[in-house]
DNA sequence: AATCGTTCCTGATAGC
DNA sequence: TGCTATCAGGAACGAT
C-alpha cells in the first residue's frame, strides 16, 4: 500500500523514463478510475502535450505536462505505473494507458481500482492541494510545529497522524512505524503527547520515512518494490518480539477500525 | 469546525 | 473440490 516513500519512488522512477516524451494518444478501459474528465476530455487535453516532470505530493504521483495541466496519480491500494514497448507487459488490470512518441505506453494499473487518476487544471490542483497538510521531509516540519497541532485535538495521537489534510503522506504502516519509534502509545489522545514526545515523535516520522525512500519503499501485499519490509520494527510483526524490549508486538483494531500494531511495554 | 460512519473494489483467504 | 463469506484499506462524502 504506498505511502510517502512508495509514492516517491513510483515517481522518481517514472520522472526518468518519461520526461520529455509527448503523448501521442490515450486509451481509456475502465473509466471509473478518471476523476475530472471524460475518456474524450483527457484525450482533447493531454493529445499533443510533452512532459515536463514527475513528482510527489502527498501521496500523488503528479504528472506535469508543458501546457500547465497536471495529472495527479492516487495509487491508493493496487495503482501502479507500468512503461512498455506496444504490446507487452500490460494486462487486463491496466485501466488507461498514454501512447508516447518513442513508441512506448504508459499505463496506470490497478487491480482493485480504489486508486484514482485525477485530471487538474493549474488553478484546480493548487486548491486541491492547498488543502493538505505541510511535506513532513519539508523544512517547516519541526517538532513545535507538531506539537502545536496535536495540542488542538483530542483524537488517538495514530489516525491525527494520518490524516492527510494535517499532515501529508504518513499512512498505516509509517505511522505504526514512527510511534513505535518514538515509545508512543497509538490510541493516546493526541494532546497529552507532550513537547519532549513530539520532538521525538517528529524525529522518528522523519528518519523512518527517509530510510524507507533509501530502499525504494516497503513491499508488503499489494506493493511489490522496495526492501524496507524487513527494517519494520511493529507493522505486520504481531505476535512477534518487541525489538528493544522482548514483549510481543500487539495487533488492535480499536483504533478507527484500521490495523494498528504496536509495543504495549515500551509504547506508553 | 471537528469528527464519525459509509462507500468504493476485487484478490486472497478461511470456513464448510 | 468447489462454493460462499469475510477481509483489507485511503479518502471523499454526507451526517451529526
Amino acid at each position: 500500500m504506498p505511502e510517502l516513500p512508495e509514492v516517491e519512488t513510483m515517481a522518481r522512477d517514472l520522472h526518468k523514463r518519461v520526461r520529455g516524451r509527448t503523448v501521442v494518444g490515450v486509451t481509456v478501459h475502465k473509466p471509473d478510475v478518471l476523476r475530472g474528465a471524460t475518456p474524450r476530455k483527457l484525450q482533447r487535453v493531454l493529445v499533443g502535450r510533452r512532459i515536463v516532470r514527475v513528482w510527489r505530493r502527498a501521496k500523488l504521483a503528479v504528472i506535469d505536462f508543458d501546457s500547465g495541466a497536471r495529472v495527479a496519480v492516487q495509487p491508493r491500494f493496487t495503482g501502479s505505473f507500468v512503461v512498455e514497448r506496444s504490446g507487452r507487459g500490460a494486462d487486463q488490470y491496466c485501466t488507461l494507458h498514454l501512447a508516447l512518441d518513442d513508441g512506448r505506453r504508459l499505463h496506470y494499473r490497478d487491480v482493485r481500482r480504489l486508486g484514482t487518476f485525477q485530471l487538474f487544471t493549474p488553478k484546480e490542483f493548487e486548491a486541491y492541494v492547498s488543502k493538505l497538510g505541510p511535506e513532513p521531509l519539508e523544512a517547516g516540519f519541526t517538532g513545535d510545529w507538531l506539537y502545536e497541532l496535536l495540542q488542538r485535538s483530542i483524537r488517538p495521537v495514530k489516525p491525527l497522524i494520518m490524516d492527510q489534510h494535517r499532515l501529508a503522506g504518513v499512512g498505516n504502516i509509517y505511522a505504526s512505524e514512527a510511534l513505535w519509534r518514538a515509545k508512543i502509545d497509538p490510541s493516546r489522545s493526541a494532546r497529552t503527547v507532550s513537547r519532549k514526545e513530539a520532538e521525538l515523535l517528529r524525529d522518528a516520522i522523519v528518519s523512518v520515512l527517509g530510510e524507507s525512500i533509501e530502499l525504494r519503499g516497503t513491499t508488503i501485499r499489494d506493493y511489490a518494490e522496495g526492501a524496507f519490509a524487513d527494517k519494520l520494527d511493529a507493522y505486520n510483526r504481531a505476535g512477534e518480539p518487541c525489538r528493544r524490549c522482548g514483549t510481543r508486538i500487539v495487533l488492535t483494531h480499536a483504533i478507527d477500525g484500521r490495523a494498528t500494531y504496536f509495543c504495549p511495554r515500551c509504547q506508553r
